[in-house]
DNA sequence: GAAGATTGAGAGCTCAATCTTG
DNA sequence: CAAGATTGAGCTCTCAATCTTC
């Protein structure tokens, strides 16, 4: 059998993933306390950072990595705890919108600056200024070459934790979204 | 509500996300022309570099960041399918081994030079040899920094795709189990 | 007829409970 | 009674089909 076992590159893509593996853990961990899953926190951030603090249906579902479906169900969930609320799109009535509640502003408010603590502690307590900088820089350019959907309509202006792989992303628009922001599965 | 919603570090762990996401998409598509499942081809890689190409259930689940229950289904789909095997320990009854069989390994042998030759394509596609290695340099800190679980028994020994994120890891036996290689998520 | 969103069916995963063995 | 592995119940996701609106 081909000696590639320990190939170094599999050593490269491996740390990547278990990097984001172990972050998203710590994250999760650290939002249990506001009583949010990572896909909750994913969604309630967009839509908190969104002018009128609403989405489409389309652009969230993009910018989570799920399904139109999926992302259905999880607003579902998400309007049944008071936190978001649906309301329809007066320009296009097949559109509908996902609004923050009040109830979700105030949760998400709550959660963002430990969300924020937990990331600081991680990256400046073990990088360097510049070495955090060169990471950036380097994970940009991976991100640009395997993932152009999330790449091409951004700023500085992705996010947090982890999410579920798939060719999803520019599932509607097939443009824009550039915040992604996926969430940290589980 | 806090300005911080533009805070770099949610740029640098997005794009973190964003990269992995990325990656495992395109190694995913170049598996499916070997009919082999992201989280397949982990459990498939794991067995085939194990000495007698065996492994515990409990080392094979912290391996692949499955639970114990969700690895023996796992393990089920594979046995149908005629690609491993079930044997029992001898030294320990209550144990069971899962075996790599002959169909399994030409399997593997068949999609590893595939993997392998995405990920080059990638990797030395967009990095020089030096931005590669310190790419790997930072991530192998972020990741002992973040799990520490995978990080304790390794040599370099990681992997692959991309996986579902928890307090997983050690499990079982709370200690060994260096080799991640966690599946790409579907 | 295509796009936006939802619903139904099916698959996979986790947690808790169970069975067997040390 | 702890450890290794499996089974049952419940949840969430995706794919395909459906309904409404452009």
């Amino acid at each position: 059998m081909p000696a590639d076992l320990d190939h170094p590159h599999l050593t490269t893509a491996g740390l990547l993933v278990e990097a984001v593996d172990g972050l998203s853990a710590q994250l999760e961990a650290q939002l249990e306390a506001h009583r949010l899953s990572p896909q909750w926190f994913g969604i309630l951030l967009r839509l908190a950072r969104s002018p009128g603090q609403r989405l489409r249906m389309a652009a969230l579902a993009a910018q989570t990595t799920l399904s139109a479906s999926g992302l259905t169900r999880a607003i579902d969930r998400l309007e049944a705890a008071g936190l978001v609320q649906r309301e329809s799109c007066p320009s296009d009535r097949r559109g509908a919108f996902a609004v923050l509640t009040p109830e979700g502003e105030a949760r998400i408010d709550a959660a963002l600056p430990v969300h924020l603590g937990a990331l600081e502690a991680v990256f400046d307590g073990h990088y360097s200024p510049g070495e955090l900088e060169a990471l950036t820089e380097l994970l940009r350019r991976l991100r640009d070459a395997v993932n152009p959907a999330a790449a091409c309509a951004s700023d500085p202006e992705e996010d947090d934790a982890r999410s579920a792989a798939q060719g999803a992303a520019d599932t509607s628009t097939g443009i824009p979204l550039s915040t992604a922001l996926p969430d940290t599965g589980s």
